[in-house]
This record gives structure tokens, C-alpha cells and sequence, in this order.
DNA sequence: AACGGGCTTGCAAATGTTTTCATAACCGCC
DNA sequence: GGCGGTTATGAAAACATTTGCAAGCCCGTT
């Protein structure tokens, strides 16, 4: 097995300066403006650049104030679906911008976010995204004390002290709701994600719960289950919840892993989707379409949240000055599948 | 909307040693050796750093040859199952060894992969990892003369010369067929990925042809789909290969992500799993096994090859010197659920 | 009391790049 | 050919950290 080479002395700008016949400065020219060193200079260094393979060294920038092309990205999970898509945006607009992605996931634990945003800092990254508005106070005084620019993900809240780009929790799980009870729905089972460390969940919970109150429509206590962002423990978990007591018209899925889950649950009790129990999720995953019938469910802008947060973090880098109002609330959109439908006349 | 402060002039090590009355030597051995520096110097320079929310540089340690901290990833994609568990656990790992993690993703493109290791290779990461056993000559090139120690994910073949952690994919596609065939499957459809700078999928497909030519059996080439690793699409191409021209019993799938199209393009037919057709995947995604019925599937340990591979990076990167033989072919189990059956007698 | 050795600490050099300022080259025009 | 004005380049300072070497200190030993 060959081993790779031992990392010996590699050739810096001085090298490649000497080798060019020119000084490190104009070396660093050529990368930094290409435009202003001369065609015949640019040649020259060119090739020595490729002779001994020089790569330059963007973290020895950050030394002289420079922007070191890194951007940080902390997230609950990286381990499924929910924020894979956003990711994946975000990951591909910052390469269009010729930054790469530092990435870190918590565990939905905000005490190790606050480290893992410490440890970002100590890389220097140019600027840090968080999902969710809730966060440690020394996770945020630590960002303000670096001055790292910042946004909030995920989750958007008007009159925000942060830049955030997002959507409006508490909205999605009100259309959700609303969406049910329009078809009739008057036993509803709310099966929302765990709240630890995750505002986004008890955001959609409330609006949920919200729209139920305002349609005059009761909640006990057992139509309420806090899900796992997990297939298969939600899958378990409604399951046991729709053969105890009188079984629920509809299920409310605080996002389409949860949903999935009670389809799932729903077949292996052989209880007929939408015919016998109407799902909704939130989310719109990719492959949501996919399942028979389709999921009924409430899409997040995820790929456009990813998006528009590299262009926001991007520009706060590059225009430090500016004052930009980075703050954009997605909108939201009822996807119509195959997963719900009226409830029964005589339930 | 209240700005993150403009990155002003951040306290420095030296600022630091001024205020807690020691050199900056002795500040920078309190980080990196703190057991060196007696404990009321600690205490000293603790309370400084506190006091004036000092983090330290670690981009700068690159300049004097030492480790940034920082361990590159690269891999086709990240909007989807495939990769994210292994992702999860190479993340975490990491984060147990101090280590951060830069991830970049071609999206199955191996003329960008060259350029995210150059890209990352500027960002000085102390180790690489890439996945798969193909990849440009320029990207080896780049790897080796900058001395980075790397390793390569996901697909195993012995006498590398590369460290490498993976599977046997032959062996994968080789299992799942074998099981197809045990049942008494004469007529499968090979729904494997495309291979386009996939390896790994060229070598599932390899291993599941192979078993069929030595079970006598010919596989005519409508028997055979590239599919894209996405549930929608594989879901419509499997859809309309069932439903044209005499149908298959059993449905050998490239990966989960495959099959769970292929049992989604059944029940939209109205064809059973397992009654009427069977199906089996590889990779045995989060979420498989929560299937109605559960997924049939290869088992890919994605977390062991996670797991090993970032403890491997870290021993590389702590002694340079030492001559590890880091190759790993994680063992593949077949995980029988409820998606095959055998043939019927009179197939 | 002098000595010796181990533990701490400080000094100063070295690291690779960007940037400011100054200088040198160049261009077209008179 | 000289000249103003632009453009291209070089010299050197600055940046934050690590590290080899040497000095200082403390404590026990002779």
C-alpha cells in the first residue's frame, strides 16, 4: 500500500515568486486580481505555479485580515432528510461563490451548538448560519464578540435581532390544521416533533393547537404525542397510539418523517390512507411525492431557504458596511396529494 | 435588526499574555499542552482569555506547520439517504477527536471533485477523504504531491494503493441476487444506478449479473434499468418497465433508494410486494426497515465505515510516521424482511 | 552553603501571505 | 526626446502563532 508522501516543505509564493522572477507581492496579485498583473508576468508565473505545484494557502489570509473562503454551518442533524435538501443548496450556491463549507452537527443539544460554534470561531470562518431562533446566550454573545456575520435558518420571526431567512412555523402548522378541519376533521391526532432544543417543533405545535382552539375544536391530552424525527420510532409510536382508545380521524404530522411514520403505522394495522385515516405532514421531503397515495402536506422552501441564506451570508462578507435587511420569510404552499381526504359524514 | 459587529480588531494572543503577565509562548503551551504550564500561570491566563473572549487562531498554526483541526470530506451528494448516515458518524467521530469537519459535495461529477480537493487542499486540511475508488489522475496527483494523508470510502478492493474503507460491491450486488435466485427467481429486473462516476454502482451491477450467468440464467437487456438515485424517478422508470412486456417476479434494486421506488411503483400498479413481485435493495437506509412490508436489503455498515474511517484520518494525521495498514472491507449482512417471497411453481 | 536537576517561563526567530507605499516601466503626445 | 499620467512591480511591514534554546526558579541532596 503506498503510503502517501510525508507532508515535507511545500513550495509558498516565495518559491513560486523566485521561480516567476518576480516579487511574492505581484504572486499574490495574480491570484487575488488577476486583471491587474501584465499578460507576459501572468505567463510566467503561471507556469511556475504549475511546475511546482503551488496551492496557496487561504487560512494564512485570515492573518492579515483577509477572509479565509470558509462559511460555517451548524445544524440539529445531518443525519436525514429534513435539512438535507437545504444543505445541499446551500453547500452548491456558496461553491458557486468560491466558498466551501464548514459543517457541524449538535444533536438538537444547544450546550454542545455553543461549542461547536467556539470551534468554528477558532477556525475563522468568514460568517456562521444556525437553524432555529433559540439559542444559548454564550453561543450569541460569542458570535457578537467575533463579529462573524450571521444568519438564523429555518425558522423566521419578525423583529428578529438576527438576519434570519426562513419560513414561519407556527403558519405551517396552522394551514396543516386548517387543511384538516376544512375537510371536517373533528378528531385529530397531533403527533408534533420532540421540543428539546428545537423551536421549530413547538412553533408548529402552537399553530396547530391554534387553528383547533379557533374552530372551536377540543385537544385531549392523548390526542397529543411528541414524535422522534424517526421513521421507524414514530412509525411505533402512532401505531400504539391509534390501537389504544377510539382511533382518530386524521393524524397531524409535525413534519413528513413523522407522517411517513404514521402512513407506515397506519398499513401494518391495515388501517386504509386516506380512506379510514387522513395524514398530513410538513415538509415536502424529497420523496414525499413518491409514496401511494402521495403525501398530503405543506412544503418548506428548503432548497430557496439554502439559497438565500449563502447569497445573505455572502454578501454581509463582502459589503461589511452595508446595512442589509436580511431577513426573508418563505412562503409556504398546501401540497395536495393522495393522503387526505373528508372526514365520514356520521363521525 | 440589530448587525453583528463589524469585525473590529480581535484580541490576539499577545493582548492576552499582556494581561495575565506572561509571554506569548506560555499562552499558546496553556492550549496546546496545558499540563506544562504551572496552575497558577493557568489560572492567570484563564481569567485573562475570559475576560477579554479570547479564541485563538487555529488557521494561523497551519504557517508554523501545525495541524488546522480541519478533516476534508468529499462526496457525491448530500440531498439523500445514501450517504448521510456515514456522514453522521465520520461528523461525530471527528468532533470526539477535536477535529472539524469540511465537506464538499460534486454531485457525481469527478471533474469537480478535482477542483474540491484543490479547493480544499487551500484551506490546508489536515486529512482527506474521498469516496470510491475512481477518481481523475489529477485529483491523485494533487492529493499526493501536497502530502495530505487521505483515504477512500465506501468501496473496498484489495491491493489498493490507497487506505481504503469500504464494502465489497461486487460481493453486495453478488448477495442480493443470490438471494433472488435461492427463492427461485428466473426473471428479474436489474434496476441498479447509473455509473456515471459511480463505481460503486458499476460494481453492484457486476457482482448481481455475475450470480445470474452462474445460475445459468440470461438477462436479456430489457431486464436491465439504470436508475438515478431518487425515489420519484426510479419510481416512474420502474413503473413503466413493469409495465411493459411481460412482468419480472422479482426486482433486484441498486440501492434502498431504488427499491423503495420499485415498491412504489408497484402499489401504484396495484401489484403486491411480496405477492405478486420481490423486491430487494442494498443499503439498508434509515427508514427501510420501516416499510410496509419492511424492505428486504444488504446491509451497508455506513456507520462503521463512518466510524473507521475518521479514526483512521486521525491516526495518520497524529503520527505520520507510523505505517498503518488501513484497509477495511466492513463485512455485508443480508437483512430478510418482508419484501421477497419465493417464485411461484408455475413462473 | 553550594550544587544539581527538573520544572517553568521568556526571548526571539520563523512561518506565508497581503498590503501600503514607493518606484520603475510604459504609453502617447507634444 | 522629454513629459505627464497611467500601469505594473518591488520592498518591507504587519499579521498571530509556535518552538528551540536558554535562563530562572525551586527544592532536595551532598
Amino acid at each position: 500500500m503506498a503510503r502517501p508522501g510525508k507532508r515535507g516543505r511545500l513550495p509558498g509564493i516565495v518559491d513560486v515568486a523566485n521561480l516567476a522572477k518576480v516579487s511574492p507581492a505581484t504572486v499574490s496579485r495574480y491570484f487575488n486580481d488577476p486583471d491587474i498583473v501584465r499578460y507576459r508576468t501572468r505567463e510566467r508565473i503561471r507556469k511556475a505555479v504549475d511546475e511546482l505545484g503551488y496551492v496557496r494557502n487561504r487560512a494564512m489570509r485570515s492573518m492579515v485580515g483577509a477572509a479565509t473562503g470558509c462559511i460555517g454551518l451548524v445544524i440539529p442533524t445531518i443525519d436525514n432528510a429534513i435539512f438535507s435538501e437545504m444543505l445541499q443548496a446551500f453547500s452548491s450556491a456558496l461553491a458557486s461563490h468560491g466558498r466551501t463549507m464548514l459543517i457541524a452537527a449538535h444533536g438538537y443539544d444547544l450546550a454542545r451548538e455553543a461549542v461547536l460554534v467556539h470551534s468554528l470561531s477558532e477556525q475563522r470562518v468568514d460568517a456562521l448560519a444556525l437553524v432555529g431562533l433559540e439559542h444559548r446566550p454564550e453561543t450569541l454573545a460569542q458570535i457578537e464578540r467575533q463579529g462573524i456575520p450571521a444568519a438564523m435558518l429555518w425558522n423566521y420571526r419578525p423583529e428578529q435581532d438576527w438576519p434570519c431567512i426562513g419560513f414561519d412555523n407556527e403558519l405551517a402548522g396552522r394551514l396543516a390544521a386548517e387543511h384538516l378541519l376544512a375537510l371536517g376533521h373533528r378528531d385529530i391526532l397531533f403527533a408534533t416533533g420532540e421540543e428539546r432544543s428545537n423551536d421549530r417543533a413547538a412553533g408548529r405545535r402552537i399553530g396547530a393547537l391554534e387553528a383547533a382552539r379557533r374552530a372551536g375544536l377540543p385537544v385531549p391530552d392523548r390526542r397529543r404525542v411528541a414524535c422522534p424525527y424517526d421513521i421507524r420510532l414514530s412509525k411505533e409510536l402512532i401505531a400504539r397510539t391509534l390501537q389504544d382508545g377510539g382511533r382518530p380521524t386524521a393524524v397531524l404530522a409535525g413534519n413528513d418523517v413523522i407522517a411517513q411514520g404514521a402512513l407506515f403505522a397506519a398499513a401494518s394495522l391495515g388501517i386504509r390512507v386516506p380512506g379510514d385515516l387522513s395524514v398530513i405532514g410538513i415538509g415536502d421531503f424529497r420523496g414525499s411525492d413518491a409514496f401511494e397515495p402521495g403525501l398530503t402536506t405543506v412544503r418548506i422552501p428548503a432548497r430557496r431557504i439554502g439559497q438565500l441564506a449563502a447569497d445573505a451570508l455572502v454578501e454581509m462578507i463582502d459589503w461589511p458596511e452595508a446595512d442589509f435587511h436580511h431577513e426573508h420569510c418563505c412562503p409556504l404552499e398546501l401540497i395536495v396529494r393522495g393522503t387526505c381526504r373528508a372526514a365520514g359524514p356520521s363521525v
